[in-house]
DNA sequence: TATGGACCTTGTAGTCGCTACAGGGTCAAG
DNA sequence: CTTGACCCTGTAGCGACTACAAGGTCCATA
């Protein structure tokens, strides 16, 4: 299987996956007579694993640990728990910032009204004072 | 004044207003004998604004057009009100990811049975298929 | 007057997670 | 045998800063 077929069935790009093996984050598969990068199911496995991850937000470094978890099968899943709870109280913090952000656009949004740049609440309400 | 206690006026950094005058956000100002920058209170001014309109979420280029904007006193505010929907239609849409985001993680963590990593349901929700 | 330390100057490189080339090589179909 | 779709490497770019390094300036204190 080479890049392109892995990358479809990732859904992502070859570029992309280029730069997952730059990383150290997919292992680099052996190459064909013509220098092709031939892939196995377990690399789609695992790429798919990190396309996942990262739709859901964790970071490069979270992916990498958590591979390194799945690695170990008999150890505690706690560490897993760890970081998935981090990255949604991340995500928590995120989502207060976006929607008070969103209510002070609104706002300001609501005090247009229509009329030249001089007498523009949007404007004056950005500015000092 | 100089380019800390603007920076400071500002709530940002040395660093940051000089990063702004090179893409040519914050005028040049004028030079003291001995090299530095001396600003004026319109530039705190204009930093002000640039500053609160970012912490907003405005992009550089969104601020830049605002800082336009506001330089010409007799236009329509209109296109004031066209960015600044803009902005929120996009905060509106990531405010929406953001949480569909966050209910697939709770959901993620919610299955967490403190097992071993071979049968932790978090993994395997990442794992394909 | 000397000296220390806090500031300022420039330029460059790093951050994150890709993305987009340029300039070549390989492969399969017609 | 040619065409065109893919692959290879290496490097540079994105946004919005941030972090140095190596030097210059300014001001207060000894």
């Amino acid at each position: 299987m080479n890049i392109g077929e892995l990358a479809r069935a990732a859904d992502t790009k070859p570029e992309t996956v280029r730069y997952y093996e730059r990383i150290g984050l997919l292992p680099a598969p052996p190459r064909t007579a013509g220098n092709y990068r031939d892939y196995s199911a377990a690399h789609v496995r695992r790429l798919v694993f990190m396309r996942r991850a990262r739709d859901l937000g964790f970071s490069i470094e979270q992916v990498r640990a958590l591979l390194d978890l799945a690695d170990q099968q008999d150890r505690s899943c706690d560490a897993v728990d760890v970081i998935a709870r981090a990255h949604l109280a991340e995500v928590a913090r995120k989502l207060a910032d976006l929607d008070a952000l969103r209510r002070e656009l609104e706002s300001l949004i609501g005090q247009c009204r229509h009329g030249t740049i001089a007498e523009c609440r949007i404007l004056e309400a950005l500015a000092p004072g």
